[in-house]
RNA sequence: GCCGCUGUAGCUCAGGGGUAGAGCAACGCAUUCGUAAUGCGUGGGUCGGGGGUUCAAAUCCCUUCAGCGGCACCA
């Protein structure tokens, strides 16, 4: 006998062996017709399975956490089954669930397109409708291989053979069809339900190499219910309006073009946008101890060889020739082939060691951090660029501070803090933090790479901050901290960011004199909070679907005027709002007072100041404010005053 | 860079071998109006670029560029 102990804390005895479902059924029929899994002792398990010993157990129903999660991963097996029905000779690889649904990768000569998506999915219903049980059996290495590569699927065999030999190789079959799987699986097909729908088709490479073969990926999602499916898909199409490359267009705050892929073209109210956030961040640096600095764009190809850049990162810059071009029509380019090359930077930091460099540094200089909004070039893959959120010319709030190591970890904590509050005053709560440990491409030796994770760990370990360990992701020259935002769409993108390096001031020969009269090498930190101006800009439109708070909007207030008699007044109290420096525009357009509001709350301008002949005389303005459909009837001076006080930036 | 899809007016999109379309926007005229679209009229395009097939190409084929969705790469 083995007692069970149920998640209440009440106990039962069972026949070592029994299984979750009969467990499920001595507790009660409907248990036992809900459940489609078993958790034993907070593992989830098949209710098919014999339970031999002790233990814990929750019966799991669809309609818990871990429902989803098994939905969609049966959602994938039965995908792939009916892929493989309606396409023979198509490949089956891996189909793991994802976030909101799934995918499965398939090979086959020729990818699917979204037209299949309908027969595969009513293949789906069939094979839902029915409701094969999923048998789970444990087969030898051997056997798998030898059954897998009779049926053609290479991916599969591939897989098992990099199986550790430990390992039990397990298979689900649903009828005919099986698939090599970790498990666990429902009951049967049944009870994924059909609140299913697939979603796109994608490229992907065979094991995320790209030397490898490329597969076709089928994206899905799935859900417990219809009206699940249903509000997922909406909450789809809601994201999609506040996609920052649409409002970025219809709010004309930029654009880009083909002559200039991956480099925008700011308009002016994209522009506002962007003094305003730059000013604020000059303020947030000043104040923190940072020294601004500006270094050049472009710097010969020694100094980046100097750097390591033009050994490691050479595939990610913009190489110029040191040439005078030929101007002869019909000629080539260049009249030489050219043997100096210089290169548009790609970073800062080789360009702020320079400035480190000038004169001699004594340890009371630091620590030493230089500042730049400093304009970089990456040659990035033509296939990575979007919108603002990935571009070719981008503007970093980048800064280096050159610190002794003992200042390592008050340098970092406090760059932690200073990232902590911008972002609040953004309203950013639901970022991610990552320490990205030594790439395989790198520089400096591995005592440097462990004093440097260490360091960097230390730090946040003091602040107590959660943070998840991304191995193989930091920089060339040193580990990251990685402050990881979302868009609007659920893309993750990487915004702060705090680099440690030992690398680099060696490399460039960079040292202060100690207070023991040595030579010392000082400890760089690499480190931005919005990352790319651009790119922060990005997240901010989405993040506000585009309605930025006042300090922020590119224009503040419109004073509109309801009839041409009112002009005048309107004049009065545009001029007002400028003279306090607030961004106000005038609409004095023979147009009805409903078309202005309607294009300016489309505009998403946040304050509508309306005035007419009764404004006029009482010397005040009608409020409207964006969002709310109502109006307030404000004196003038107040009115002013009020909005001047919240336009003020929150630093 | 790789796989797939897309590219027609400023925007959103229809048309798929036989004289280039709609709505919105723009422009003109009328309208002076109280909080999300006033009416009427006018102009606007070598259908992404190049090449080919054809009597004839926006439409079919090839090629190239860009955009979109992923992958790989990354702030």
């Amino acid at each position: 006998m083995i007692v069970i102990t149920f998640p209440d804390g009440k106990t039962r005895d069972y026949t070592a062996g029994v299984t979750g479902y009969e467990i499920a059924d001595s507790i009660a029929k409907s248990l036992a017709k809900a459940a489609i899994a078993v958790k034993i002792n907070g593992e989830l398990s098949d209710l098919s399975l014999p339970i031999t010993e002790s233990s814990t157990i929750a019966i799991v129903k669809r309609e818990d956490p871990e429902g989803l999660e098994l939905i969609r991963h049966d959602a994938a097996h039965i995908m792939a089954e009916a892929v493989q029905k309606l396409f023979p000779g198509t490949q089956v690889t891996i189909g793991p669930t994802v976030e909101n649904g799934f995918y499965y990768d398939f090979f086959r000569n020729q990818p699917f397109t979204t037209e299949d998506f309908e027969a595969i999915e009513a293949e789906m219903r069939r094979i839902v409708e029915r409701g094969d049980a999923f048998v789970r059996e444990v087969w030898t290495r051997e056997k798998a291989i030898e059954v897998f590569k009779a049926k053609g699927e290479n991916f599969k065999v591939e897989l098992i053979q990099d199986l550790p030999g430990t390992e039990d190789i397990k298979i689900y079959r649903q009828g005919d069809w099986f698939d090599l799987c970790r498990g666990p699986h429902m009951a049967n097909t049944k009870q994924i339900g059909t609140a299913f729908k697939l979603m796109k088709v994608a490229g992907a490479y065979w094991r995320g190499d790209s030397n490898r073969q490329m597969l076709t990926r089928i994206y899905a999602t799935a859900w417990r219910t219809q009206e699940e499916l249903d509000a997922h898909l909406h909450q789809l199409e809601e994201a999609e309006k506040r996609d920052h490359r649409k409002l970025g267009r219809e709010m004309n705050l930029f654009h880009l073009q083909e002559e200039a892929h991956g480099s925008v073209f700011w308009h002016p109210k994209g522009y506002e946008i962007w003094v305003a956030l730059e000013a604020y961040m000059r303020r947030r640096l000043r104040e923190d101890g940072y020294k601004e600095v500006k270094t050049p764009q472009l710097m010969d190809s020694r100094f980046w060889e100097a750097s390591g850049h033009w050994g490691k990162y050479r595939e990610n810059m913009f190489v110029v020739p040191d040439v005078v071009p030929n101007t002869n029509e019909g000629e080539k380019v260049f009249k030489e082939e050219p043997k100096h090359f210089m290169a548009l930077k790609p970073m800062n930091c080789p360009a702020h060691v320079q400035i480190f460099k000038q004169g001699i540094k004594s340890y009371r200089d630091l620590p030493l951090r230089l500042a730049e909004f400093g304009c970089c070039h990456r040659n990035e893959a033509h296939g990575a660029l979007h919108g603002l959120m990935r571009v070719r010319q981008f503007t970093q709030d980048d800064a280096h501070i050159f610190c002794r190591e003992d200042q390592i970890l008050s340098e970092s904590i406090k760059f932690c803090e200073l990232t902590k509050a911008i972002y609040q005053d953004f309203g950013f709560n639901n970022y991610v933090v990552k320490l990205e440990t030594r790439p395989e491409k790198r520089i400096g030796s591995d005592e440097l790479w462990d004093k440097a994770e260490n360091g960097l760990k230390e730090a946040i370990d003091k602040l107590g901050m959660n943070y998840e360990i991304s191995p193989g992701d930091g920089a060339f020259y040193g580990p990251k901290l990685a402050f990881i935002v979302k868009d609007a769409i659920g893309r993750e993108w990487g915004c702060a960011t705090l680099q440690l390096d030992f690398n680099l001031p060696d490399r460039l020969d960079a040292s202060y004199t100690g207070e023991d009269g040595q030579k010392h090498r000082p400890v760089m930190l690499h480190r931005a909070v919005l990352g790319s101006i651009e790119r922060f800009i990005g997240i901010l439109i989405e993040n506000f679907a585009g309605k930025f708070p006042m300090w922020l909007a590119p224009v503040q207030c419109v004073v509109a005027s309801i009839t041409s008699d009112a002009d005048d007044y309107a004049r009065k109290v545009h001029a007002q709002l400028k003279e306090k420096g607030i961004r106000a525009e005038l609409d004095l357009r023979n147009e009805k007072i409903n078309l202005k509001v309607r294009e300016h709350s489309l505009q998403k301008v946040p304050a509508l100041y309306v005035v007419g002949a009764r404004e006029e005389t009482d010397q005040t303005v009608a409020i409207r404010r964006l969002g709310s459909d109502g109006q307030s009837i404000v004196k003038l001076s107040e009115a002013v005053e009020s909005l001047a006080n919240e336009a003020k930036p929150p630093y």
